[in-house]
DNA sequence: CTAATAGTGTCTGTGAGACAATATATC
DNA sequence: GATATATTGTCTCACAGACACTATTAG
């Protein structure tokens, strides 16, 4: 039988139905703290709930791929535009498949990442009853893909576990990435973009050897000539400015000064 | 409206209908060649090609999740049996999903990584033709997901594209795991485990700059306190044997000599 | 015997991290 | 003026890579 022939008789909905869905874990930096977007879940199942933004794939007459879903469902539930997103980073995360993880139906979730500089409060969109950028430790997170027993927004499905993995990712990709400057202005300085790397760790670096770091890597970033208008938050000499530099990788990496538990 | 009520009434049918399927890379190295694990396709589309293993995702009253329909693949499309399946290494690697990546419906595809010691030759499943280890040289890859004009073995669907991601991440893997002990017998020598890095990198490496290095991360390997039965190919003393030590990352990382091309 | 290899020792350059110093802001 | 901060300098230790050396094995 040719391929032809074959996929004339080819019957789709022959087998269990199955959905694929996108789920976004986005992530920004607001007053100095982690904040992710989640959106209240306007329809059932788990209608109240708050959850990562997202929803399924189309397919058929106007199918997309996975990629451009992610974008659109960034965009659309969220009302940050196209023209914003240009300035975020959007990374496929994993595919998340377990078979009750909504009572729905058998979906299979494709989560993906990302990076966005400080943007404005979202507007909900179609099926979304809310939309907040949330302060991270704010969900009580155990690092396990549960939350802590008497946390106000407890997270739909499985989605407690998609935003560990997320927040795992970013942190690891700050160490041999350039991403970290996704999260800043286009012109920042090296006292801002250490704070996105204390904020994202979760721990405070040495603002000398960072600084030095920073400028000895090639390419992370490039100096703009121009100096801050203001000093320190608590006082102290104006900083200089730069940008992103044109370096994907960091070469040699930065890497988190404490991670002795994770290696066993 | 509740979650019993809305489930009630929902209709999965409703949709365009979608597919999961799983796709395996499943790399092993074999007289010192680094081999890919592909089978002939026994039925259309694409009939007579050669492909990853894989299939669709299971579900309704079979559910099974992603990576149980992943370990499962291997399995039984190749007669690799579940008991030489844990000295297996297998991870996820990307969802594809691109709209017209398969001919005969919309499948979203969650492609996964394993890294296998030397096995026996794998003895053809149900839909498949043939399976064999293939080197992976003579697949002809560019680096940018396609195959070279003139080669042999076109590889069916996107395949050349998953099976360069996850050379990729494997490459990278070695960098900072300790999963090079996964390619490897349950005792080896220092030498085999350099050849392990070498053939997945497609570098030499310093032999006795590798050797301390091996020694000096803590828990990379540990010595049993026997000695090879032989001395090297070419002559030479014989090698001390090790086992796999507890360590999952490597600390300090492992990382390859030159790299400098994929930086910017 | 000859050639190749396992394993160790040594040296050098780079870079990370601790600490210090200075100038310049905020409050 | 008191204090915090940006930036640069210095020192030390760890480590990667180059090279060298010895003992041991294959052919």
């Amino acid at each position: 039988m040719g391929d032809e022939e074959f996929l004339a008789s080819y019957d789709p909905r022959a087998y269990d139905p199955v959905a694929v869905a996108i789920d976004v874990v986005a992530l920004t930096i607001r007053d100095g703290a982690l904040h992710v977007l989640l959106v209240r879940r306007g329809v059932p199942p788990q209608e109240g709930r708050w959850a990562l933004p997202g929803g399924f794939v189309r397919s058929g007459a106007h199918a997309e791929g996975l990629d451009a879903a992610a974008a659109r469902e960034l965009a659309e539930e969220t009302g940050v535009h196209a023209d914003a997103l240009d300035r975020v980073h959007l990374e496929q995360l994993a595919a998340y498949g377990a078979p009750e993880r909504d009572p729905r139906m058998r979906v299979v979730s494709v989560a993906y990442l990302a990076f966005a500089p400080e943007m404005p409060e979202p507007r909900a969109g179609s099926d979304a009853a809310d939309a907040a950028w949330t302060p991270v430790p704010s969900l009580g997170l155990t690092g396990h893909g549960s939350q802590r027993p008497g946390t106000t927004r407890r997270l739909a499905f499985d989605h407690a576990a998609i935003l560990t993995d997320g927040l795992e990712r970013a942190r690891s990709k700050l160490e041999y990435t350039a991403l970290a400057t996704t999260f800043c202005a286009p012109e920042f300085t090296i006292p801002e973009l250490r704070a996105v790397y204390e904020t994202v760790w979760g721990e405070e670096l040495h603002a000398g050897n960072f600084h030095r770091k920073v400028l000895s890597v090639p390419g992370f970033v490039e100096s703009t000539g121009a100096t801050s208008d203001r000093g320190g938050r608590r006082g102290g000499p104006r900083a200089r400015l730069y940008r992103a530099g044109d370096a994907r990788l960091l070469h040699p990496a930065l890497l988190r000064p404490s991670r002795e538990e994770e290696i066993r």
